[in-house]
RNA sequence: GAGAAUGUAGCUCAGCCGGUAGAGCAACGGACUUUUAAUCCGUGGGUCGCGGGUUCGAUCCCCGCCAUUCUCACCA
């Protein structure tokens, strides 16, 4: 695109800014600078360097200058935070100076110089010498800030997500959104190494999906001149670990669904799956309940967090409802007694209807309890004993023939994570298979292929496992209070 | 997929009943050696998302397209 005027004279102006720099003998791209505190530090140590006159080393982004012909101040920003320089002609001499006032917003600079506060009170960092790091070339969004009140805030979303660094350059709050992203995940991963578990990672790219039922992405491999498919769920291949005589193992990875995009869906997510051998369902809410938890003091100090203006409280045991519980007092009727026919006049009623490419019981179910119980649900808590046709690579429930041993944890009307008794028996796996693939004729096109490979491996015996999969993007939109899963990726995808 | 809203300067936004655009910040020049949304004086900056149409004339009205945001649907 072509750049307006305006665009070109700002350019321009630092283009000639840079040229005027080398000429004053200023490499504006130097190696390296080594740095002894962060803005932070200094803040929080104050009395202590003050009094002892150290001098100091920061680095950081020129994000304020006010210049007053022979003195000016600036703040820097580094990863810590800001802090104030200030920066004056008898410190820094004429040429210094003279370099000073050719730098810009944006720019990146060292300072050095001990601490000290400004007639006004500020923190601040009184330059003995400063130096180029790194010159803007482009214009950055110019926020400005008093008594906490923001003006001119760069919020025009489109802009932030695709352009995230100049988003987290300017607005701090972003920074720390994915700051505590990486530290839940570093919790989590510590409470799953305290539980035993090896951490593994398992092929993305796929010569056949399954794990879930969603729709894959397709890509080709040339020179094996065949289709490969982007995985939708880590399952088929852990399990196969299990059977490989690993206790318990774990993956934290991206998972790819061909599926709609809105505020809780992204193509491409982060899932936690974990498989525990000689352990069913009953493991894995425990294990839920202590990592949210965990999570939540970690993060927090208490086992509660507020969601977009409610507070939840994730200190365990939560409470357990059965699937069909919750439907059949929803709907009024015993759905389990009725036929397939009647069953779809419930779901007529209910205002909703089957699209294209869904057919079956688990579905209608499935849709039913979507619509009239999923919205109830506050939580914490977990829904359990699902509709066999819903799950086919979970286990029978071991007291209820036409359930599996499944549960589905739910927070803030939302579902989160998802697990169950792993179904062990390979000629049961083989028959589930086949009825997908009966769904699949009948057009179900998230109905999941047949695996010969996946039911070898269980011939060959997998003992009994619990198995559970968490959706780590929207947990930490919870934990961050984020409307938007785009909040909580760095990148989200745009058209 | 449906509906609603939005798209004007680098950023944030005004723009009347149709007469081809304004502000603040940023930029540029000047003054200022403890300022902090620094201040003061001055200057420049726009294919009004894109393409059609109506009109003497369109940022404004109509149609189409693109993108975004929100809501709903879909997504166990």
């Amino acid at each position: 695109m072509e750049p307006t005027h305006e665009m070109a004279e700002l350019l321009r102006a630092r283009q000639e800014k840079l040229e005027a720099l080398r000429k004053l003998g200023v490499e504006p791209y130097p190696y390296s600078f080594p740095r002894t505190h962060f803005a932070a530090d200094v803040i929080r140590r104050f009395e202590e360097l003050e009094a002892s006159k150290e001098v100091l080393a920061l680095a950081g982004r020129i994000m304020t200058i006010r210049v007053m012909g022979k003195a000016a101040f600036a703040h820097i920003q580094d990863s810590s935070g800001r802090i104030q320089i200030y920066v004056k002609l008898d410190l820094v001499g004429e040429r210094g100076f003279e370099i000073f006032k050719h730098l810009d917003l944006g720019d990146i600079i060292g300072v050095k110089g001990p601490a000290f506060r400004t007639r006004t009170g500020e923190i601040s960092i009184h330059a003995d010498e400063f130096q180029l790091l790194s010159k803007s070339m482009r214009p950055l969004p110019v926020v400005k800030e008093k008594d906490g009140q923001v003006f001119d805030a760069f919020s025009d979303k489109e802009a932030r997500y695709r352009q995230r660094y100049l988003d987290l350059v300017v607005n701090p709050e972003v920074r720390r959104v994915f700051e505590t992203r990486a530290r839940i995940l570093t919790v989590m991963r510590q409470f799953l190494d305290e539980w035993g578990f090896l951490e593994v990672e398992t092929p993305i790219l796929q010569p056949l999906y399954g794990g879930a039922a969603a729709e894959p992405f397709v890509t080709h491999h040339n020179t094996l001149e065949r289709d490969l498919y982007l995985r939708i769920a880590d399952e088929l291949y852990l399990k196969r670990l299990i059977v490989g005589g690993y206790d318990r193992v774990y993956e934290i990875g991206k998972d790819f669904r061909n599926e709609g995009m809105d505020r809780f869906h992204n193509p491409e997510f982060t899932q936690l799956e974990l498989y525990a051998a000689y352990e069913d369902y009953t493991f894995c809410m425990a294990f839920v309940e202590g990592v949210m938890a965990r999570i939540a003091t970690e993060l927090t100090g208490s086992t509660k967090l507020t969601y977009q203006g409610k507070e939840y409280d994730l200190a365990p045991p939560w409470p357990r409802y059965r699937f069909f519980d919750l439907l059949n007092e929803a709907v009024g009727t015993d759905l389990r007694a009725l036929s397939d026919d009647e069953l779809n006049r419930e779901v007529k009623a209910a205002g909703l209807k089957l699209e294209i490419g869904e057919v079956g019981r688990g579905k209608m179910l499935d849709k039913l309890f979507g619509a009239r119980v999923e919205p109830k649900l506050a939580g914490p808590c977990f829904v359990l004993d699902y509709p066999k046709e819903l799950s086919p690579l979970a286990k029978g429930h071991r007291s209820d023939p036409g359930l599996v041993e499944r549960f589905e944890g739910f927070l803030a009307g939302r579902e989160f994570c998802n697990s169950f008794s792993e179904l062990n028996d390979p000629a049961d796996q083989r028959a589930r298979f086949e009825d997908q693939g009966k769904l699949r004729a009948a057009g179900d096109r998230e109905a999941q292929p047949l695996d010969e490979d996946f039911l070898m491996a269980l011939e060959i015996g997998m003992p009994p496992t619990a198995g559970l999969g968490m959706g780590i993007d929207r947990l930490t939109m919870f934990y961050t209070d984020q409307h938007s899963i785009r909040d909580v990726l760095l990148f989200p995808q745009m058209r």
